[in-house]
DNA sequence: ATCCTTGCAAAGCATTTGCAGTCAC
DNA sequence: GTGACTGCAAATGCTTTGCAAGGAT
């Protein structure tokens, strides 16, 4: 933790190398925004927060750079129903809490005890498991206070 | 489960009725296939398998009549990131196997532990948890053999 | 020097919407 | 008879793609 930039940037510059693919100023900035939030941006947030480093980046090329990270394991992407995809740059297998009412994604701190996985993997007869997605929803503080939600 | 169509029907009637809405024989006719299949369909593929039954519907008229029955709780959406959105017809509690090969979506018999969900909803602090998803990922009896899958 | 990446604009795809005619109640 | 529903076509919104110019190794 004593260099998080210069950190930040040879992870990504050894995972680019890995698959034959080339450090860009673009990309880092992606990279370094997914990192520095918790807020699970969808690809026009990052878009725009990511102008400020790098004022020409179109949001094709944020869109081309998501999917590069995603698919060099560095970001992950969410999608639910509503409108567009969530991004991730936690890699640690961990879930989340989506409120229903204004769509923000949280983290959640815990996970689903691994003998219990187990189980449910053992239940599924014939299909090789190999990951599971776990995503609770509910309403979330500022939005349960503000009355907008169903008591369930 | 003598009548099972007419009992179908009345299901129809019944939660059309309580939100003001009208029996159609479209909406019927979505309501009925989504009931006899286990296949998860998209939009597209029940709009394919409908006009069997009613031959001059609209692919917009099946995505109203979906939406008009999730609205209803007789039937949900399942997002996932890959295209189109899929339909089940089940309503019970209930989880989800998605081969990550062919994109096929199984229904998985079992749950979590009410404990376990339990457990979980105390580490959502601040949020009110209404519901969750669970989704196993991996690789369906077919693709496996295929051997288009990784080895996890 | 090679060939990957960018930015732009156009295309693509799933889904939604506006509206006139039709139908359920 | 009234208001909701259908079918059509056009529109929308997110995401991807083709391509020429620029950049990384």
């Amino acid at each position: 933790m004593n260099h998080p930039h210069v950190e930040t940037e040879s992870i990504l510059r050894r995972a680019l190398e890995q698959s034959g693919q080339r450090y860009t100023e673009q990309r880092a900035a992606v990279f370094r925004f997914l990192r520095s939030t918790e807020a699970h941006p969808t690809a026009d947030e990052v878009f725009l927060s990511v102008r400020a480093d790098v004022p020409g980046i179109s949001l094709a090329t944020v869109y081309k750079s998501l999917e590069t990270l995603v698919g060099c394991g560095l970001a992950s992407k969410l999608t639910y129903g509503d409108g567009s995809a969530r991004y991730d740059g936690r890699t640690d297998d961990h879930h989340h809490l989506r409120c229903l009412d204004c769509g923000k994604v949280l983290d959640l701190v815990d996970h689903v005890d691994a003998d219990e996985v187990h189980r449910l993997e053992a239940s599924a007869r014939g299909f090789r498991v190999t990951g599971y997605r776990l995503e609770l929803t509910g309403y979330c503080a500022n939005c349960d206070r503000a009355g907008g939600a169903p008591p369930a």
